[in-house]
RNA sequence: GCGGGCGUAGCUCAGUCGGUUAGAGUGCCGGCCUGUCACGCCGGAGGUCGCGGGUUCGAGCCCCGUCGCCCGCGCCA
């Protein structure tokens, strides 16, 4: 027999009755009844429930035993008796009668318990995550990735794409975010990067004829985390490819991406392809976000026109100006009086002066608006906007005004509030669209210049015509997202394969040619010497699987996640180096002073 | 970097208006218990109330500072 077992804790059947058998295992929970002990022994395939009885030769060591205890038994398989079987364990129907006992590993008293779902707090559960790990939903979360990760590597074979693996030393990235550093010992004074992303490398690929990669890749930045960003490192599904057009990149991906969340949704409903195509710009009036969640119904609309000149001073005046406008949110069943109180107090803690409405009542036959908007402009200004937005009998509206660049972000937040306070919201389900067009440049007011707004490898639409013609502000790219339920899921683009063009966009965002070539000189210069066009994009895996295994925080469905200050507390990441590897590394430590 | 929340037994938490010896559940230890599966019953141990300072006759509670964890903002092409 095998030295430790002959089944794993999840195989017992009843056609296994009358076996003899061992398992290995964790005790997973202990009931002693002086006569007769039960241990749930747990591994990763399940648990099955143990006996041990005075009879038994294993009877004094079994009363020794505790949570968590790693042991061996060996013993007889039995039908348990007529009324206790276990229903809700594939191993129920059955026990082992145990008959020898080996303790292979004790544990001290746990600073957090396996066994139930008891919370505990962050720092415990990261400084034993190998506890934590064991706990069943921390355990079924990364099965689920590991199974997300290898129908991704399974589907994207099918496509015909190849798995390369990149260097994770390479060198620093000007743009975007903030780089991890690596000192060369070798040479004095210099410096690798981690990549935030293969990006560079898998354009590169192209060029070199592969045409079309793939990759679970890990990716570092700099920068501080979020509960949907983990500080650090994350993976991204990176994908390139060559001799195609946006919609042959979408072809692909929309049925790899949709394939998998149908595999692991839990029989939530996907968006079916096609997926619906989203303008940046529309995204933004519409919902408030470059990411919308499209499982709130509610859609907004501009509706300055019936305030301009009308009795509600403030928006006139605002809309005094050009580029101001009113935007209105909808609200089917918020009006109510304590509803539009609640959510102007709401806005207030947000930092807004207060969110203006309008409730909708019925009168006789007409529906009529209440509030002291409504007192203000009258009741035919009231009627349009209750027409334009389709309101009814106990609904409301509510209002934003100002400057939609500056204002935008608040009402896209206020959009999800209504949606969620009133139960609008469908959680149940997974809704997917591509954000498409966003925009090539933006501008960067604290500096007064044009900035690349995405990936400066993008290609403009109007290609190198629109970037010698057209104002750069209304210049789109052809980059584009995945947005699902308000995450921003994936991100890519087709990229700029021609020099004269990226040297042109350079230029606009402030670069000379020789910032192009110093910055990105291994590029540059592949262009140079025969670039497909090509195109791809990255999604972001930590988040596919935090949606599907219904978390909201990303170290639910990592393995050693790090801590909100980026600290590894169980491995004590990051630690000061020793003398010797400073020096050689020509490195001198020069702390803040405090 | 900024703002907010939290910090009391191994763990999850309660702790009144500032007042005597800081409690409960769980876990742990001991005893009893032959069909439990969150087993049950009895008993016991276990506390730098995050840390430092202050106010007060008296501080877990009030004030100031500080540290840690989390959430958000900035940041993240």
């Amino acid at each position: 027999m095998h030295r430790y077992r002959s089944h794993t804790c999840g195989a017992l059947r009843a056609s296994d009755i009358g076996a003899e058998a061992r398992l290995s295992g964790w005790c997973h929970r202990i009931r002693d009844h002086g006569g007769v002990l039960f241990i749930d022994l747990r591994d990763h395939y399940g648990m099955t429930q143990i006996v041990v009885d005075p009879d038994s030769p294993a009877f004094r060591d079994a009363e020794r035993v505790r949570a968590e205890w790693v042991i061996r038994v060996d013993g007889t398989v039995r039908r348990r008796p007529a009324g206790t079987e276990n229903p809700n364990l594939p191993t129920g129907a059955v026990e082992m009668f145990v008959t020898a006992l080996e303790v292979l590993g004790e544990a001290k008293e746990l600073p957090l318990q396996v066994f139930g779902d008891t919370e505990f707090p962050e720092e415990t559960r990261l400084r034993y995550r190998f506890l934590d790990l064991r706990r069943e939903r921390l355990h079924r979360n990364i099965m689920t990735r590991v199974k997300v990760i290898e129908s991704m590597r399974a589907r994207m074979r099918d496509a015909g794409f190849n798995e390369f693996s990149t260097p994770i030393l390479t060198a620093s990235s000007p743009e975007g975010a903030r780089d991890f550093l690596v000192p060369s010992r070798i040479h004095a004074g210099k410096f690798y990067a981690l990549p935030q992303a293969p990006q560079q490398y898998k354009q590169l690929l192209m060029m070199a004829g592969f045409d079309r990669y793939f990759q679970i890749a890990p990716c570092f930045r700099d920068e501080d985390p979020r509960a949907d960003r983990l500080p650090g490192e994350f993976y991204q599904l990176d994908v390139e490819m060559s001799f195609v057009e946006q919609e042959d990149v979408f072809a692909v991906m929309e049925p790899v991406i949709r394939g998998v969340f149908e595999e692991f949704s839990a029989g939530k409903p996907v968006t079916p392809s096609p997926w619906p195509r989203i303008p940046y710009a529309e995204a933004m009036a519409k919902y408030g976000s470059d990411k919308p969640d499209l499982r709130n119904p509610i859609v907004m609309q501009d509706v300055s026109e019936h305030f301009r000149g009308s009795g509600f001073k403030v928006f006139a005046r605002i809309l005094e100006e050009a580029r101001n406008r009113v935007w209105a949110i909808p609200a089917a069943g918020g009006g109510s009086r304590a509803f539009c109180d609640r959510m102007n107090s709401w806005a207030q803690g947000e930092g807004q002066p207060g969110l203006g409405y309008l409730m909708f009542k019925a009168d006789g036959e007409a529906v009529v608006g209440q509030g002291p908007i409504a007192n203000n402009i009258g009741p035919e200004r009231v009627e349009a906007i209750r027409a334009q937005l389709g309101l009814r009998d106990g609904d409301a509206a509510f209002f934003v005004a100002g400057d939609p660049e500056k204002f935008v972000k608040f009402a896209g937040l206020a959009r999800l509030k209504i949606g969620e306070e009133l139960n609008l919201t469908d959680k149940e389900r997974f809704e997917f669209a591509w954000i498409v067009d966003f925009p090539m440049f933006e501008w960067n007011e604290d500096e007064k210049k044009i900035d690349f707004s995405h990936n400066p490898f993008s290609m403009p639409q109007g290609g190198l015509e629109a970037l010698a013609s057209q104002d750069p502000l209304t210049i789109k790219a052809f980059q584009y997202d995945i947005a699902c339920n308000g995450y921003e899921l994936a991100s890519g683009g087709i990229r700029n394969h021609r020099p004269e063009a990226m040297v042109k966009a350079f230029e606009i965002a402030g670069y000379g040619e020789e910032s192009v070539v110093e910055r990105f000189g291994g590029m540059y210069r592949a262009f140079q010497y025969g670039a497909p066009p090509h195109g791809g994009m990255a999604a972001g895996v930590d988040r596919i699987v935090m949606l599907l295994c219904g978390e909201a925080n990303l170290r639910e469905v990592a393995l050693f996640p790090m801590s909100q200050r980026a600290e590894d507390i169980l491995m004590g990441a990051p630690s000061e180096a020793t003398p010797k590897q400073l020096r050689e590394l020509h490195l001198r430590v020069n702390l803040p002073e405090k």
